[in-house]
DNA sequence: CCCTTTCCGGGAACACTGTACCCACACCGG
DNA sequence: CCGGTGTGGGTACAGTGTTCCCGGAAAGGG
C-alpha cells in the first residue's frame, strides 16, 4: 500500500485519508515529562498511567520505557520539572520575612499542582532544581544562624508545617474535583451526622467549634500557623544562645 | 454431600478429608477492619487489597463487601478503629504540656501504622473515635484561650506540623522496607551523586548542611520543632489580645 | 414438619494498572 | 548494498477494585 498505490487514483479517497500521524514529534525525556504534568494536573495523580500519558502525546506506552525507567522515576522527573519553574527570589537580609516569602510561594506552587505535595511526601527530592531551592531555604535561615544544624532544623520545621497544611488543603480541594461535589453539597450530605454528633453532647469542644467559631479561608490560617512558627523560631534562636537543638 | 453421605464409608476419607474450614468465625465488620490493620502494618498500603484481606481472614473476597462499601469506606474504618484505641490523657492545666504530650502521642501512633498519615492525609477523619481526640485538642487548647477559632487555629497549626514531620519520617521507614535497603546501604548507593553535587559548589548551604550539620535523631528534630511551635503560639496569643487570626 | 422467603457467601467477569519480553522497522557506517 | 544497532511498540502477565449474579443456608410462618 505506497503512497502512489491504487488508492490515491479513487479522487475522493486522498483527503479524508488517515494519515500516518506526524509522530508528534519524537517523545523525548521533557515531553514527556511535561505531559504528564499537565495531565497529573487537571485529571489527578490516578489517572496519571504510562497508557494515559503515551496516549496523549501520540505514541506507544512502552515507548516511554526507552526515556524512563518506570512510573516512579517519572514521578521524580516531574517533582523535579516544576521545582525548574520557579526561581528563588533574592534574599533581604530579612530572614523571617524571606522564610515567609519562600512558604508562601511554595504553597502557591503546591495548590497549582494538587498532587504535588503527595508525591514528595514520599521521596526525598534530590533533583538539581529542588537542590536549589533547599539550597536557597537553607541560605535565608543562615542569615538567622551561622549554626547549619541549626538553619537546618529551622527549614525542616517550616517545610514540615508547609507539607501539612497544603496537604489538608489539598486533599479537600481534590475530594471536590473526584466527587464532582461543590462545598456546599458537601457540608449538606454530612450535615445531618454532624448535628448528630454535636447533639450528641458529648463533644462539647467540637460542637463549639463548629457553632461558634468563625469561617477563616485557607490562606488565613495558613498565615496564622506560619507567623506563630517563625514567631517561635526567633524566640527559641535567641534565647538559647547555648544550643536549642539540643547537642550533647 | 450431606454429613452421613457415601463418602464416610470409605474408611481412610474420613479424618483425611478437607473440612470446610469452621468458617474461620463469621467476618464481622470488626474482624475485617482488624485483619486490614495488621496487614498494612506489616506489607504497607500497596499490600492491602481486597482479595489479599479476605484471604488472610480465610473467605471469600466479595464477601466483603457485604460489610464495607469498598476499599475507601474500609481505609476509614481502619483510621478510626486506630482513634479508638488510644484514651487521650487527662488534662494537666497546662495547655502546652498537654498539647505536647498529645502531639507526642500522636506521633507515636503514626510511627507504629505508617499508613496512617498517608490515608488521613486525604480525608477528613470524622469518625467517632477521631472526633473524641478532636474534642480533646481543643479542650486542651481552650486551657490557653476562651477564642474558640483560636484554639482551633492552634490544634490545626499543630497537627499540620505533626502531619508534615512524621510523614518525612515514615516515608525513610518505609522505602527501606520496600526496597529492603538498610540506611547504610541506600547513602552508599546516593553517595557518588551527592559528592558529584557538593563538589560541583553550585549548593554551597547543602554542602556545609552534609559535611557539617549534627546528624540528629528524628526526635530530636521533632522536639526542636514542637518547642518552637509551642512557643510561637505562646507568644501570639499572649501579646495579640486583640485577635491574632485576624478578625475583621 | 414443611415451605417459603430472606439473607449471605462467593465465583466469574470487566475494565483497568505497571512493566518485561520480544519483534520489526528505520537509520547509518562500511 | 548490507549488516548492526537503536528505537517504536504490540502482546502478555499478574495484579487491582468492583458489579452482577447464583446457590445454599438459615429463619420465619403455617
Amino acid at each position: 500500500m505506497g503512497a502512489m498505490g491504487a488508492e490515491s487514483s479513487l479522487p475522493g479517497r486522498v483527503w479524508g485519508r488517515e494519515r500516518p500521524t506526524p509522530r508528534r514529534q519524537a517523545p523525548t525525556v521533557g515531553r514527556i515529562v511535561e505531559a504528564s504534568i499537565t495531565l497529573a494536573d487537571a485529571e489527578g495523580l490516578d489517572a496519571l498511567s504510562m497508557r494515559r500519558v503515551a496516549a496523549d502525546l501520540g505514541s506507544g506506552t512502552t515507548s516511554l520505557y526507552r526515556y524512563v525507567t518506570g512510573r516512579d522515576e517519572l514521578l521524580e522527573l516531574m517533582v523535579d520539572a516544576i521545582a525548574g519553574k520557579t526561581e528563588p527570589a533574592p534574599l533581604t537580609g530579612d530572614w523571617r520575612a524571606d522564610l515567609a516569602a519562600m512558604a508562601r510561594g511554595h504553597r502557591e506552587t503546591l495548590l497549582r499542582h494538587p498532587w504535588l505535595g503527595a508525591v514528595m511526601a514520599t521521596r526525598p527530592a534530590l533533583g538539581p532544581n529542588s537542590l536549589r531551592h533547599m539550597d536557597h531555604a537553607l541560605a535565608a535561615a543562615g542569615q538567622l544562624t551561622s549554626d547549619i544544624t541549626l538553619a537546618a532544623g529551622v527549614v525542616a520545621l517550616v517545610g514540615d508545617y508547609l507539607a501539612g497544611a497544603v496537604s489538608r488543603e489539598v486533599a479537600e480541594q481534590e475530594a471536590q474535583r473526584r466527587t464532582g461535589l461543590t462545598e456546599e453539597q458537601w457540608r449538606a450530605g454530612v450535615g445531618p451526622y454532624i448535628r448528630e454528633v454535636i447533639e450528641s453532647g458529648a463533644y462539647p469542644q467540637f460542637a463549639r467549634r463548629v457553632v461558634e467559631a468563625r469561617d477563616q479561608t485557607h490562606g488565613e490560617r495558613f498565615e496564622f500557623g506560619l507567623a506563630c512558627l517563625l514567631e517561635g523560631v526567633a524566640a527559641t534562636c535567641v534565647s538559647g544562645a547555648a544550643d536549642p537543638t539540643g547537642a550533647a
